[in-house]
RNA sequence: GGCGGCGUAGCUCAGCUGGUUAGAGCAGCGGAAUCAUAAUCCGAAGGUCGAAGGUUCGAGUCCUUCCGCCGCUACCA
């Protein structure tokens, strides 16, 4: 069982000023924000989240509240004060040297404000040990191991207490034993992973199912909140920490960072009108490399798009199914053997979900390629257009053509999850169930099927002036 | 300043604990084939593996130094 979860940040304050200059309140515009925008993007790219959190959720509040008091019974909250410099765009506190020269964010080349306030804190401190002998004691709490590293180094470091509120917001969580202030929002955001299973499905509790057993898949930029501080506040609340946290590296698009807040996501979103949802989700796994940044581009995506999705994979269903339909009548007739594909598909079916689970999509894709690179050269090797001149050589016509759709279509099972619109296309063309069950990752598992066509081009050509404009 | 890492064919990168002629994809070059979205396949060529030393019978692969990049971190979130 698996449970999914995505969804947005909006307890932040500059959502106020935001709302405020747009002459709305707070609710009404983040409200316009999240269905207008932030709701419907999964499926833009064909994700299919189990649920879409907000934590202006009321759900969320409640649990919010619980969990802080939770950890202020506990004894790891006190009061103190808090004064410097901070960035409303960054939801943070900067020091000196993290500002400009003229002494401005360096993400957002906004001035920072002096704030000056009473605050409660949490004891971050008091957690160093517990967190060492976490990372010690499970090697793979954080991945990529470059990650890991960085963390572990960050609490070694020595660690400080952190301001868990902010006074005089009226936006947010309320803190239940103080209402005058709220949760800092990076802390109430957080709590999302876990407030979410106490209320996505009303009436049930999902955490004895989904915690800890969670699996956290993060960007770079955020390694500190969800490697050290996440983990402390949840051993304050007497919680278990998650499974994992994967730390992903950037996507740049041009130069730029594709991110959420830097606002350059619709851009390359736009791809997908041109060259399908499918082809996105192909790309950005392509083009990166486990937990690496990844440079991406509209003529990288173009070239990719019609070098392999185009000519390797769809030209290689076009060129079957066309032989299918040329020299037998549009029959696939069973015909397993001795063949090669048996244990390349076996190897397929262990190495794909082996690095799956690594998070290693890129590695996996790769792996479903060079397995269309054979079929492809398959083809050659055994040029099914002499083998059809020869009426002695029907078996082995029969075993080629058998041995292509059959390593198509597993190959479209293999890559269902890249190309979700794509792979039941290809089952289809081949006049195969529409079963995407990983066990159909292996040889000889083709159906008898009849009235095979040469099936329409997968992912036909875009024209150059498309793809630019 | 401290700690990680990176620098390998024109381009993007693989190269685990050191061991026969350093690999892939793309581009470029030559060829084959004609089933196919003029797609595919084969072949050759292409690198003093950032630089200089060192360890070793033997080093992209270990050590030292240097050059050039990048990340985290440090003067209180």
């Amino acid at each position: 069982m698996t449970f999914f979860l995505t969804g947005t940040d909006e307890n932040a304050s500059k959502n106020v000023r935001a709302a405020e200059e747009a002459g709305v309140d707070p609710k009404t515009f983040v409200d316009g924000l999240v269905e207008g925008h932030w709701r419907p993007l999964p499926a833009r790219v064909g994700a299919s989240p189990d649920f879409f959190i907000r934590t202006t959720d009321e759900g969320h509040h409640r649990f919010v509240q619980e969990f802080v008091q939770r950890i202020y019974d506990n004894g790891h909250i006190y009061e103190d004060n808090y004064a410097g410099l901070y960035c409303v765009s960054c939801e943070e506190f900067k020091t000196e040297d993290q500002l400009t020269p003229d002494g401005l964010c360096q993400e957002h080349g906004t001035k920072p404000e002096w704030i000056e306030e009473r605050n409660w804190f949490f004891r971050l401190s008091a957690f160093q040990e517990q967190l060492l002998r976490l990372y010690d004691e499970q090697p793979d709490f954080v991945v990529p191991d470059f990650r890991y590293n960085e963390a572990r180094s960050f609490i070694e470091g020595g660690l400080r207490d952190f301001s868990l509120s902010r006074a005089g917001q009226p936006w947010g969580v309320p803190v239940p034993w103080d209402p005058e202030q709220v949760v800092y929002v990076w802390v109430d955001a957080l709590i999302n992973y876990l407030s979410a299973l106490t209320y996505a499905r009303p009436g049930e509790d999902l955490r004895a199912e989904f915690w800890p057993v969670a699996h956290h898949l993060i960007g770079k930029d955020i390694l500190r909140f969800h490697c050290v501080f996440w983990p402390a506040l949840l051993l304050a609340a007497g919680y278990d920490v998650p499974k994992q946290i994967f730390v992903h590296g950037w996507l740049l698009f041009g130069d730029r960072k594709i991110s959420k807040s830097s606002g350059n996501v619709i851009e390359p979103l736009e791809l997908t009108e041109i060259y399908g949802i499918d082809a996105l989700r192909f790309y950005t796994a392509r083009v990166t490399r486990f937990g690496q940044d990844g440079n991406a581009s509209a003529d990288d995506l173009h070239e990719r798009y019609e070098r392999e999705l185009g000519n390797d994979l769809g030209n290689l269903l076009s060129r079957t199914t066309a032989m299918i339909a040329r020299y037998r009548e549009g029959r696939i007739v069973p015909a397993p053997w001795e063949s090669p594909f048996r244990a390349e598909l076996a190897a397929l079916a262990r190495e794909v979900p082996e690095r799956l689970d690594k998070y290693d999509l890129s590695g996996a894709l790769e792996a479903i390629w060079i397995v269309i690179r054979s079929l492809n050269r398959y083809v050659e090797e055994r040029a099914p257009w002499q083998l059809a001149k020869d009426t002695t050589k029907s078996e082995e016509l029969d075993r080629t053509l058998y041995d292509l759709a059959d390593g198509l279509r597993a190959v479209a099972i293999a890559l269902a999850a890249y190309l979700p619109e794509t792979s039941p296309r290809i089952l289809s063309a081949l006049g195969q169930p529409e079963d995407l069950a990983w066990e159909g990752v292996a040889y000889g598992w083709t159906v008898a099927a009849e009235g095979i066509e040469p099936a329409e081009p997968l992912f036909p050509r875009v024209e150059l002036e498309t793809a630019v404009a």
